[in-house]
DNA sequence: TATGAATGAGATTTCATTCAT
DNA sequence: AATGAATGAAATCTCATTCAT
């Protein structure tokens, strides 16, 4: 009756080596790494064009240029995409937390804290998609929904360290923290959506500016 | 949290004169608004739990305890629901967007921001589940999402307001106002759902301080 | 994402008064209790025309002139349906074992037991597709297949009964009793399928003959 | 329990020339035979576990540690892949058809049943799985399902002729040798599907009590 | 005014078969 | 001789909407 879920089954996680990551055996040769890349690719475009619901699992492999068979070759259905995508993103993401800068009032600091946000709506850019669509209702409950949380928590958690100063010791850690984070992931939405007129210059300038204000006012 | 009054008197002032918005001309009476305001009330909850696209008119009618009958006979569709939250919302937003003051650097400044900021988080509240869809919505492009972006718009348009002083002439306004309105935003989210752990007076005292520092840093 | 199983949460379990035997709520009127009826007939039909693989739920709802739409709001997948009718056939089938009668080798016993197997033939007429279906591989796991062994263990069990008579008691019991009720259950089968030439009459005269001697050798 | 010189025999004897089955008229050698045998067994397991429909080839190719190109090379479908194990099958139950015994009520007439019985037991322990799926490919009226008609007629024609004597003149001779032939089927295949707890042997000394209580009652 | 029932277009998913290396 | 990859027709299932009472 239930038919083993053979992406699963297969191991088909995503590796770089393209070896399954539970070693169950299935090795994917270039070719497959290739459309599996393509699928995951086209996946990032759809759930960002039309977020995760109304996207049908026809867009992707339309954009892919590939079949429905072929999907279900790699993926278990359109929520095992999505998980791939997030897994990917997270991760990227954790690497760049590690790196938030602790922000100085200063020419050099400044300068830091810059190259971040950039390095930030670089990665926004690509994968803003997936990262909006973490917020998409309904999904909050899911572990899908969770795993965004827990990256969203790490973000807060690096930025609330900025906090620890004497200076700005009356403001609420957690909350400071978090409200800088979202401005920051809202308004890389709102450029790469092309819903407010700005370059990308203008916004590190503005970003730099308010986040140092909020920071040292 | 939620204001009585205001609540009350949006969920039947875009049909206070008992018609009908299916445009069938239709006069309710006593009953059939009741019913209508049921469903509308439904549609908010469903809508905040699933997005607009997962959720189903078997949800809604199932919240409302009605039937998919009685459904189309109030909403031409599951949009039109959607639209009329819209509206309901987008009605109670401008009314308060008229009232957001030129905030000051003083104590009655302060003051005067953070009621008009508990006013925003009440109204949010109520109706956050519906401003919050917008956001999906706005992928599609449908006209609905248009709607939500042109309050938004005026919303950002009224905080630049605040930045048409000497002082910070050096921020680019359109997008130091949309830094803040979405910041205002995402915070009254992640404290409606629960996902950040903070009091409302927190969250208030935060904004105040965050948003004050910005303009006056 | 899962979407909630309508048919089972409206708790649409057959039972003859048309309520839901969860008590959750869903009521059937008569309309939807002819519908239900109409499928599971054609679920009888079908299942025995093709076996539970082969038969499409596009089979069913033809047969029973209905839709797709129809037959999920009554059965939330085939094997739903199929378990119904498990249920049903299970039901009947326990009643009957009840009756088995202790074969004597007398004219009244005879008679007693042509007159039991003529009504097991009935009901194999009716049922005997789901009986087979039973058998079919795979489900032989399931709950669904379980479902059909014990039916099977309690016949066999009722038979056995016969056998603890001094005259056969060198016969192990269980294993005689398994095969007078396969062998009773097969011909039925190979008759009802007209794949032996024979009529009801010539079955039943033999199954007795058969019968008798085996337990009475 | 499984006689190792007619199985390996059974194994190879279809294409004993080396030819294949798919009329390519490719010449296998032994490197290709292997591959073949590899895939019809693993054909039989996947069969009895799962019957014909549910059965992949998906299943197969894994079973036999090969790919699906390769099972097309050697079989043309899935149809195919039975019917050469149909066929497998009813070559070595026809040879054992011709040998069944006239039954005697003798000890030595006893034996020479128990020692056919024995053979048949042998020969389903190693093939049932495709004897059963007869039964499902019936269903469908398939040239398979005659294929096994065919047989099952043959054996209980051959049952029939034990019936040919003076004794037992009141009995109808095809009803009464299909009882027992099915008899005889279903008990091993219960045996050796584990539904029922008994040993060959215990198997075998009540099926020979019972086929000769039957026929000289 | 209300509602249970019915519908069918459209989405997801499966799997036998073919292809290219 | 072998195989990983790709395909698409066909199946299952969902749900917004209409119907009949």
């Amino acid at each position: 009756m239930s038919p083993p879920d053979r992406a699963a089954a297969a191991g088909l996680r995503p590796t770089a080596t393209g070896r399954g990551a539970d070693g169950s055996g299935r090795v994917l040769r270039a070719r497959g790494q290739k459309t599996r890349a393509r699928l995951l690719d086209a996946g990032a475009t759809v759930f960002a064009r039309r977020g995760f619901h109304a996207a049908r699992v026809d867009d992707v492999v339309e954009v892919a240029r590939s079949s429905h068979g072929t999907f279900y070759l790699y993926f278990s259905s359109k929520e095992d995409l999505f998980d791939q995508l997030v897994d990917r993103v997270a991760t990227d993401l954790d690497a760049l937390i590690d790196e938030l800068p602790i922000v100085r009032d200063t020419e050099e600091g400044r300068a830091e804290l810059r190259d971040w946000l950039a390095r930030f709506a670089a990665l926004y850019d690509r994968y803003g998609s997936v990262i909006r669509t973490w917020t998409e209702a309904e999904l909050s409950g899911a572990p899908i929904g969770r795993h965004g949380q827990d990256v969203l928590a790490r973000l807060t958690a690096a930025m609330a360290r900025n906090l620890q100063t004497p200076a700005r010791a009356t403001l609420h850690p957690a909350i400071t923290a978090l409200a800088l984070v979202t401005m920051v992931e809202r308004l890389n939405y709102y450029v790469a959506t092309s819903q407010v007129a700005a370059t990308p210059d203008e916004l590190l300038d503005t970003l730099v500016d308010v986040v140092t204000a909020a920071l040292f006012g």
